[in-house]
DNA sequence: GATGAGCGC
């Protein structure tokens, strides 16, 4: 159960996705990866939503949806490594 | 700007 977020503007927190997934279920938790070495944000994010009905209607809804000026790209996340 | 730090050969 977890959403990858990407095309994302650097200036999107957490808090911002948090808010916006937040509108098709319970958004359990949010990560935006930084790049360790410059600490910049990478333009992605993980979200996890409680159940998985949540999550596919959050994907199907928001992907390609325009966020920030931007289009978001919204799919389901591929296991970490 | 594109799949999440935790390491070695």
């Amino acid at each position: 159960m977890s959403i990858y977020v990407g095309n994302l503007a650097y200036e999107v927190t957490d808090a911002d996705l948090n808010t916006v997934f937040s509108d098709y279920g319970s958004v359990k938790r949010v990560h935006i990866p930084t790049d360790r070495e410059t600490g910049r944000p990478r333009g992605f994010a993980f979200v996890e939503m409680n159940t998985e009905e949540e999550e596919s209607k959050a994907i199907e809804t928001l992907d390609g949806a325009e966020w920030m000026g931007r289009s978001m790209k919204v799919n389901q996340a591929r296991p970490r490594n």
